[in-house]
DNA sequence: CGGCTTTGACCAGCGC
DNA sequence: GCGCTGGTCAAAGCCG
């Protein structure tokens, strides 16, 4: 049976061909590649004519057969058994080509979904922004004073919810309590920043020591965090940021060596986050930030993260490579 | 071996 | 001026 046969046109898809030969490299992991399939295919399941426009006819225009013999009645079998031999193989064809199709679809559903599911996270993600960019507060001028201050409007509101924040707009000091549990002994909140260590107290009004931490990351970033547990709940850790990041995020920049991986809190004019693996796991934290969502750091961090989730779905995983890198290319 | 944490010493602000 | 307190420094130790 001639191949060309088998070949489906592929010169003639709008399915993105660059995207067919990253899915066919075996090299290339799906965590590499789902960031770029998350990037395009929502465009392409918003506008799923490309697939309905994918020529999965066949190439049967067939080279006759060159025979040795010159018998015609010998030659003449031989047509008619070819000719029920390519209607098998056409008719198997479609149908293969019939359940790709399907799996296709599935998978535009899938995408669908996941866009739908992107969509709805970033727009909490922008509610919650705009929720905290509210809770602004201010405070006195002299440094224990509005140390003092701030303890104090915390500890008012500090059980209301799991996770709260003031902001003292002016100061650039921001406070943010994190729920944490008890046996949980290091204090350390993570938010997608690194910090150096330098000291710990203990203080007057509260047993448990206070741990001072500087931004390690760019060596001339002012930004200081103070980390101490609430004095009335030990389970709530109390995190207040002094200064803004004169740099991006640490884990923006550098993804893979990164120290802090949750959304976390920062001071008002922090760059936006991103996730990466941290070192020591220790506890989540809200964003506090003005992260600008349209930002290409933004997009990919968000891409990231789906891509990220994804991966880790096993269904989703086989699904798409099964219908796309495997048969697609299957001759 | 480099980076981070720990921890005692030191410094500065504030109240008396 | 003195004592108290919060904040910072820096040497030593730890860890990957």
């Amino acid at each position: 049976m001639p191949k060309s046969a088998h070949q489906i046109r592929t010169s003639s898809l709008k399915f993105p061909l660059p995207l067919l030969y990253i899915l066919s490299q075996p090299h290339l992991g799906l965590p590499k590649i789902l960031p770029f399939l998350l990037f395009k295919l929502p465009l392409m399941a918003a506008d799923s004519s490309w697939l309905d426009s994918v020529d999965t006819s066949l190439d049967l225009n067939l080279q006759p057969l060159r025979f040795s013999g010159d018998a015609p009645k010998e030659r003449n079998y031989m047509e008619v058994e070819r000719k029920v031999s390519v209607k098998e193989e056409t008719g198997a064809l479609m149908e293969e080509l019939k359940r790709v199709n399907a799996e296709n679809k599935k998978l535009t559903e899938m995408l669908s979904v996941v866009c739908e599911n992107y969509n709805t996270l970033r727009g909490h993600l922008m509610e919650q922004m705009n929720k905290s960019g509210e809770k602004e507060i201010c405070c006195s001028s002299k440094k224990r004073k509005s140390e003092s201050s701030e303890s104090s409007s915390t500890d008012e509101d500090s059980f209301k919810e799991p996770k709260q924040e003031t902001i003292n707009k002016s100061a650039k000091i921001t406070t943010v309590q994190v729920k944490i549990g008890a046996s949980d002994s290091n204090l350390v909140v993570k938010d997608g920043y690194q910090w150096r260590k330098y000291g710990q107290k203990v203080t007057r009004d509260n047993p448990c020591p206070r741990a001072y931490f500087k931004c390690s990351f760019a060596p001339t970033c002012p930004v200081k965090k103070k980390v101490q547990r609430s004095v009335e709940d030990q389970s709530v850790l109390v995190a207040t940021y002094e200064g803004e990041h004169n740099h991006p995020q640490a884990s923006q920049i550098e993804p893979t060596s990164a120290r802090s991986v949750s959304i976390a809190p920062a001071p008002l004019t922090a760059a936006p986050r991103s996730l990466s693996a941290p070192p020591k796991p220790t506890t989540e934290a809200k964003t506090i930030s003005n992260p600008r969502f349209d930002s290409p750091e933004v997009q990919k961090f968000l891409v990231e993260q789906m891509a990220s989730s994804l991966t880790k779905d096993p269904n989703f995983t086989a699904a798409l490579a099964a219908a796309i890198s495997g048969k697609i290319f299957q001759h």
